[in-house]
RNA sequence: GGGCGGUUAGCUCAGCUGGUCAGAGCGCUCGCCUUACAAGCGAGAGGUCCCCGGUUCGAACCCGGGACCGCCCACCA
């Protein structure tokens, strides 16, 4: 205790570290796999990719979480968070590759065993920094049982996943035009492509027609893709053109001979209205070449350079250097009609920031309908439920038009395809196939394909264990809306075809956290903020610690969009501070009692007073978590310790002498309001738990208070807030009045109000000598007469004024009642309400 | 081109099923070291709730239209 004493601020630098290990000591976070899923509660991490650093959107989706893993450890469910890593394929294979390129070599240069090995040493340097950030946040995960998704045996669950759905008819391979990025040197998905807007110039090419008859000008950004061009096309019911449809055009440059087709299409307004068909490398012109039989031509490789297919002027170049060689040849031949600058969205590659490359390439797909179908259901039936319900809309769009989804991708980092092949055969199996002359494919699954089996491969699946039992399905799953889609929607399907139900019961969609200036928090912008920085402090933030993070990320979180603030954070601090202070107070002063608080009528007021409000707190937080709604869960704890406990609780309690009665309620206020606010704030509330006397064991495996109406006491309530009224007008009119806050002031209270506590805490002497003219102050319980230290002429003007601002208020709730559409109308308890306040009104007027 | 969300105090945001809902934190002003906390305490100023119509006894909230700002989806050369 005696530390306590000089401690004047809670110091988180000093405390949370000391506190995550004695957590981690405990075995809290690692429950035993026993019971039944719908007992016991889960949750499964998000995997963040294995090498990241802690961002803000961890931080907000982490801070939640844990929220909820704690509140409903306390509740005593037996509590599982599933954690882990993600090998994100593509984003951790280009920070290896820099690595190597920095030191001179490259993966090819190294060849794909030892690149391999370089990537899982670099996991073994990096894969433990977000898992210290994790607990550094304080997040009550499993630690004893992290996941990794190239972990061997979440390898085998991938496999056999794969050849289940191959064996199904479900997984094929197949030609297709897929988006190359060029940067990765692989198919990505288009949900890993974002539409950037580009200014391009525009050009009108004029291809001459094979009789001579005239040419045809075509509009393109691409002049480049000419050489791959194989028709031209012009809607059908475009008469300007009808007369060219059937003849053929001759491409310059390469001679090729083109006919000239008619295609649904081509906008007619758009250009020149004539199109030059690319089936190699435009995916609109691919349906328009597969629809009319057109050859495919590549011109474009895989490394991004003119293939020999663009003849040998050419070959070899860049896509920007055959750009402008094309159009200066055409420009030698005079063959340029126009040019002109176009704004449009073009697809960028979410990883490598390249320009994407549409390349025709053979790929294995996945076919979708079959899985989503069930996946849809199990959202509108309402055993998986979204959180705002809006998103589920979205969801359900998604999964209505589903499309093929290319799971190849051309990297050496992740679960290379189960498929071998020899000649003409191919093999797809969990084991490599008997026999010589197999050569297995060398392409590695999309990362979202072992996410999507994340909720029960960390479990164990496909084996039937004790942790499937216990925790699966989870409870709730956590996401920004980018993922949606991504991971949420193809986990449900996944779930429900492989461990027979669905994997969350829950989806609760969160805000994202923008820059304080309202853009994207990105490292690349620079818009970046570190939440352990603010934990721990750097430079110019002061160290706020986890506590206060988590508390600003919750106060700042929503189902929109928020920017974020540091001035949440800051509130975070002082509530962290504030407490630690109140409960010194508490602890610094009271007996070490053992009962149970005094509740009822013989009691003193103020403290049936708290019990009723602390009842409240409790109930509400129960809803709000029930709700999903953190902000207000956070600012309610906020509300009540500074506005209830602090303020109003502990001030009106420093005039009692502190006995075992007092004792007892102080501890148990106490001790609830500990535990109540133990899952935003784990960090000040454990330090201080173990300060308080008959606290056994950790918090954190504590028990939470629960909602008891019981304990409501209306009347308790409705005279404090009377004392509460009283002394805050007084405080008003000293203020007003200039008079010093310190200067005791002879006064007489109205009946019904708790004289000595309006007294003490308005600085009032009810014994004092009334010399002159008292002022007059209103309070709801009746007017409070004051004397000294008070101006006459300027205690008449304010009367005046007060005198006024009654008139008007009682004038228009005059006019409210007399108005017969709303006496009529309204219901009862308002106008009720309306007549009341009228009255109270004419009753402070006669009073003044 | 579709779809969704936003617009409330100087800043960042709350305001649920229309009736003490005009709020919080920060910032600002004034006054206080009132023996838990100066990272504190008390008081205060500050808002045509984007605009225009409508419904209603009553609208920040519901309906229609408009203006800005975001986000998502979509194949426009």
């Amino acid at each position: 205790m005696a530390d306590l004493l000089e401690r004047t601020r809670f110091d988180p630098s000093e405390v949370e570290p000391r506190i995550v290990e004695r957590w981690l000591g405990s075995g809290l976070f690692s429950p035993e796999p026993e019971g039944d899923a719908s007992e016991n509660y889960s949750i499964a991490i998000p995997p963040p990719n294995v090498t990241g650093k802690l961002h803000m959107g961890h931080a907000l989706n982490g801070s939640i979480q844990d929220t909820l893993v704690r509140w409903h450890r306390m509740l005593g469910r037996r509590t599982k968070w599933i954690l882990g890593t993600d090998h994100a394929g593509i984003a951790t294979q280009t920070q290896v590759e820099k690595k190597l390129i920095a030191e001179g070599t490259s993966r090819e240069g190294i060849g794909r065993e030892a690149f391999v090995e370089q990537v899982w040493e670099w996991r073994r340097q990096q894969g433990g920094d977000i898992i210290e950030q994790y607990k550094r946040l304080g997040a009550s995960a499993d630690y004893e049982h992290e996941r990794f998704t190239l972990d061997e045996a979440y390898v085998r669950a991938v496999m056999k996943v794969f050849v289940a759905l191959y064996e199904k008819g479900y997984v094929y391979r197949d030609n297709y035009m897929v988006n190359w990025d060029p940067g990765s040197h692989s198919a990505i998905s288009d949900l890993e492509v974002e539409d950037r807007e580009v200014t391009d110039t525009l050009f009108h090419i004029a291809y001459p027609l094979e009789d001579g008859g005239g040419e045809v000008v075509v509009a393109t950004v691409r002049p480049e893709t000419m050489l791959a061009d194989t028709a031209i096309a012009v809607n059908p019911g475009d008469e300007r053109f009808t007369h060219l449809v059937g003849r053929t055009a001759i491409l310059p440059l390469v001679g090729r001979r083109l006919p000239i087709i008619a295609d649904e299409y081509v906008k007619t307004y758009f250009g020149t209205g004539c199109l030059k068909i690319t089936p190699g490398h435009d995916p609109n012109d691919f349906e328009i070449g597969r629809r009319h039989g057109l050859e495919e031509i590549s011109v474009i490789g895989e490394d991004g350079l003119m293939t020999d297919a663009a003849g040998p002027e050419y070959a070899g170049l860049t896509v920007e250097d055959a750009r402008d060689k094309v159009v200066a040849a055409l420009e030698a031949q005079g063959l340029i009609r126009a040019r002109e600058p176009h704004t449009h969205e073009v697809p960028f590659s979410h990883r490598s920031g390249r320009r994407i490359e549409p390349l025709i390439s053979l790929q294995w797909f996945m076919r979708m309908d079959e899985l989503a179908a069930p996946a849809i259901e199990a959202v509108s039936s309402g055993r998986v439920k979204i959180h705002p319900s809006s998103q589920s809309r979205r969801y359900m769009d998604w999964l209505e038009n589903i499309r093929p989804w290319c799971v190849s991708r051309q990297l050496w980092w992740g679960h290379q395809l189960p498929v071998w092949y020899r000649e003409n055969d191919t093999y797809v199996g969990e084991t490599p196939p008997e026999g010589e002359g197999w050569t297995r494919d060398p392409d590695v699954l999309d990362t979202w394909f072992s996410s999507a089996l994340w909720p029960f491969a960390t479990l164990g699946w496909p084996e039937d264990t004790p942790e499937l039992r216990a925790f699966y399905p989870t409870d709730v799953l956590l996401t920004a809306r980018d993922i949606l889609f991504l991971w949420v929607a193809r986990m449900v399907m996944m779930g429900i075809e492989f461990a027979g139900d669905v994997p969350i019961e829950h989806v609760y969609v969160h805000s994202v956290i923008q820059a304080p200036d309202g853009r994207r928090m990105s490292k690349s912008l620079g818009t970046g903020i570190d939440p352990i920085a603010l934990i721990e402090g750097d430079g110019d933030t002061p160290a706020y610690g986890a506590d206060a993070v988590r508390f600003g990320l919750l106060a700042m979180s929503s189902t929109q969009d928020v920017r974020f603030s540091e001035e949440k954070v800051a509130q975070g601090r002082a509530l962290a501070n504030k407490l630690f202070n109140a409960s010194r107070f508490v602890l610094l002063n009271v007996e070490a009692v053992d009962a149970a608080p005094r509740v009822g009528g013989d009691g003193f007021v103020e403290d049936r007073w708290i019990l009723s409000r602390l009842q409240r707190v409790v109930a509400d937080s129960h809803a709000n978590i029930e709700a999903f709604n953190f902000h207000k869960l956070a600012l309610g704890l906020y509300d009540f310790v500074y506005a209830e406990l602090c303020d109003w609780y502990l001030e009106l309690v420093k005039a009692r002498e502190f006995d075992a009665d007092l004792s007892a309620t102080m501890l148990h206020v106490l001790r609830e309001t500990l535990s109540l606010c133990h899952p935003v704030i784990p960090f000040v509330t454990e330090e201080l738990w173990s300060h308080v006397p008959g606290a056994d064991g950790l918090l954190a495996g504590g028990r939470l208070p629960q909602p008891d109406e019981s304990l409501i006491d209306e009347e308790a309530e409705r005279t404090v807030g009377d004392v509460i009224a009283a002394v805050s007008a007084i405080r008003a009119w000293r203020d007003g009045a200039g008079i010093k806050p310190g200067e005791r002031l002879a006064a007489a209270l109205p009946a019904g109000l708790q004289a000595e506590a309006v007294a003490r805490l308005a600085r009032l002497d009810l014994e004092g000598a009334r010399d002159g003219e008292p002022a007059t102050v209103l309070t709801p319980s009746g007017a409070v007469e004051i004397w000294g230290g008070v101006d006459p002429e300027e205690e008449a003007r304010k009367r005046e004024a007060q005198r006024e601002a009654l008139e008007a208020e009682i004038a228009r709730a005059e006019g409210k009642l007399a108005n017969d559409g709303f006496v009529a109308k309204a219901p009862e308890a308002v106008v009720e309400a309306e007549r009341a306040k009228l009255e109270r009104l004419r009753g402070e007027l006669t009073a003044l």
